[in-house]
RNA sequence: UACCCGGUGGUGUAAUGGUAACACUAGUGGUUUUGGUCCACUCAUUCCAGGUUCGAGUCCUGGCCGGGUAACCA
């Protein structure tokens, strides 16, 4: 059990929150989610879930000029789509804007708040540095009449953008800099996406989230550790009031924990702003973005995304986790669930000369060895079949069980073939066909004398193939750790230029014709593919990898004389 | 030259004063009509130095290293 979910143990345990659990996640509407996200989500719908709770989702939408509804959307939809349920209507920090302005008003009356004119840019140099205290305000010994009176006016928008803010009144001299009299309102003359232009002052996250907290009853609120400084003005903002709601319970208590960074990719917001605005991607849902929307269109299972957050858990320490615990979790979910079916990405055609010239059968495949249950169907077989172009070497190196000259082999649920010769265009060099033979007794293929074959091989009979388009996808960037790589350079330098690789012309077995847009198949041997939801339609497929099946091979070839080549990634 | 938070195999997390565990990676071997899956085995003197204790990854002290913090962003 990680460290949070001991907390909300301990004090249900203890009954301060008079055996409640009430979490939320608190998106701000200013971006699509990522798998970052994801890991908050998992932990705050989770632990409700476990410990018999609720967990609201709350638009923390506190600042117009950077929010917009087609965020509020795609939020709700990623959240749904991780398979979760928030308790009650969706909320917003925007529908406590009356009653935090009362809360305001308060505090001013309490002599805790007072409206300040000085300039942003006066405020910064009042504020004193990391090492040294600030100053205090020239503004903050103003009476609370004329508070309340400016802070009406400030309401009523008779003052211009910038021109004053509420702050609360706490302390100069403290270390920690957010307690250095933070500011709680400030004049933005914009429209709001909920609230329209009924306000031109919008409260800061600090004064803002805490209390949108205790209205909602909050008894556990978990925030990324950039937030821990902030406890104490979260705390004293909470003392600061009288009569907040629940005042019969334990105030709620803001919980950090380290966010997710993953190799190969970014995961800012802001980043990931930048990558589609400039278009090194299609969009937020571009099938390589970390975004849960992209990750969605690439054909990650919401299962799979739950497994990872609870594979890597919960803790304070900042960490980088390796992006094949993402891949992993996703295999082993597709490898239950994925039909099997074959297809040739770079296709060389295969003649098996002894076979009769016009004949064609139809032979049993499995669809799931994983899974008896998904039965099976009948592939066409004939005289020409597509292989795979990286399965033919004109000299077998070591370990070699693939085709080769005088090398035999299966085709997976076909027959043995054994290869006789590579035919060469003389003008180009280029191979044009392999030339086989096949063991008519091995149909289906099993040898009737027992004799053994080590490498098996998918295939398309050439005569029913259907051509198609699959993408292939590798990292977005090249570097494992992109950001700390750039340092203070662009970490856009490192994007990976073949992220996106464009097959025009691969062979399915007609089986795949009619796949329907989102159906996630194993293309055996190669790895899962999803028909693409916005591309593909039932007769004209557009495939794209979502992920290939390990590849002991390509390891091995690696540690060869010679290296070998660059493997295909994910 | 301030305050806050961290530091356990390659990676990420456990161990709550009592045999350093799990997952992934990597390596080795086995099974296999996917070089997939599956199975077995191998891989750490817990950042350093002191201290407390019968006993310290865990508690204390001091270092070292890393992250965060000076928006009218969240």
């Amino acid at each position: 059990m990680d460290f949070v979910r001991e907390r909300v143990a301990a004090d249900r345990a203890s009954g301060v929150d008079g055996g409640r659990v009430i979490t939320r996640f608190p998106p701000e509407p200013n971006g699509y989610l990522h798998i970052g996200h994801a890991k908050s989500i998992c932990l705050n719908f989770g632990i409700a879930q476990e410990f018999g709770g609720q967990c609201h989702l709350r638009f923390d939408d506190t600042n117009p000029t950077k929010e917009e509804t087609e965020y509020v959307e795609s939020i709700q939809e990623d959240v749904r789509w991780l398979g979760f349920a928030w308790s009650g209507e969706v909320r917003y920090a925007s529908q406590y804007f009356e009653q935090l302005f009362e809360y305001a008003k308060q505090l001013v009356r309490k002599n805790l708040a007072f409206v300040c004119d000085q300039t942003g840019e006066e405020m910064r140099r009042t504020r004193g540095s990391l090492t040294g205290p600030g100053s205090p305000s020239p503004f903050r010994e103003r009476s609370a009449k004329v508070n309340l009176d400016l802070l009406e006016r400030m309401r009523q928008g008779e003052f211009p953008e910038g021109a004053r803010t509420l702050r609360a009144k706490i302390d100069m001299g403290s270390p920690n800099m957010n307690m250095r009299d933070p500011v709680m309102y400030r004049i933005l003359h914009s429209a709001h996406h909920r609230t329209g232009a009924s306000w031109c002052i919008y409260p800061t996250y600090d004064w803002a989230h805490g209390l949108s907290d205790a209205i909602e009853g909050i008894t556990h609120s978990i925030c990324t550790l950039e937030f821990e400084n902030h406890r104490p003005l979260y705390e004293w903002f909470l003392k600061a009031i009288d009569r907040l709601p629940h005042q019969d319970r334990a105030p709620p208590r803001q919980i950090e924990f380290a966010r997710l960074n993953l190799t190969y990719t970014v995961l800012s917001k802001r980043k990931l702003l930048e990558l589609v605005q400039e278009k090194h991607v299609a969009g937020w849902d571009d099938p390589r973005m970390p975004t849960l929307s992209g990750l969605r269109r690439r054909g990650f299972t919401p299962a799979a995304i739950r497994r990872f957050c609870e594979q890597i858990g919960v803790a304070k320490f900042n960490s980088t986790v390796d992006r094949v615990l993402l891949e992993n979790a996703l295999r082993d979910d597709l490898n239950r669930s994925a039909p099997r079916a074959m297809a040739v990405l770079r296709p060389l055609k295969v003649v098996i000369e002894n076979y009769p010239q016009d004949q064609v059968e139809s032979l049993v495949a499995q669809n799931n060895p994983e899974d008896p249950a998904a039965g099976s169907r009948q592939i066409p077989f004939g005289r020409e079949v597509w292989v795979e172009r990286d399965d033919y070497k004109d000299e077998a190196p070591k370990d070699w069980f693939r085709l080769a000259p005088g090398k035999e082999v299966r085709l997976r649920y076909a027959y043995y073939v054994t290869c006789q010769r590579a035919v060469r265009d003389p003008a180009t060099g280029e191979i044009t066909h392999l030339v086989c033979t096949y063991d008519p007794a091995t149909r289906g293929g099993d040898s009737p004398d027992g004799r053994k074959v080590k490498g098996t091989l998918h295939w398309v009979a050439c005569a029913s193939a259907v051509s198609a388009h699959v993408r292939l996808y590798d990292h977005l960037f090249g570097e494992s750790h992109p950001e700390s790589a750039a340092g203070d350079g662009d970490y856009k330098a490192f994007l990976n230029p073949n992220s996106l690789e464009s097959i025009t012309a691969a062979q399915l077995e007609p089986s795949l014709a009619e796949a329907q847009p989102g159906s996630r198949w194993q293309f055996e041997r190669l790895g899962y593919f999803i028909a693409d939801v916005v591309d593909s339609r039932p007769g004209r497929p557009v495939f794209g990898r979502i992920v290939t099946l390990k590849d002991s091979w390509a390891k091995l070839e690696k540690k060869l004389p010679g290296g070998g080549r660059q493997p295909a990634k994910t």
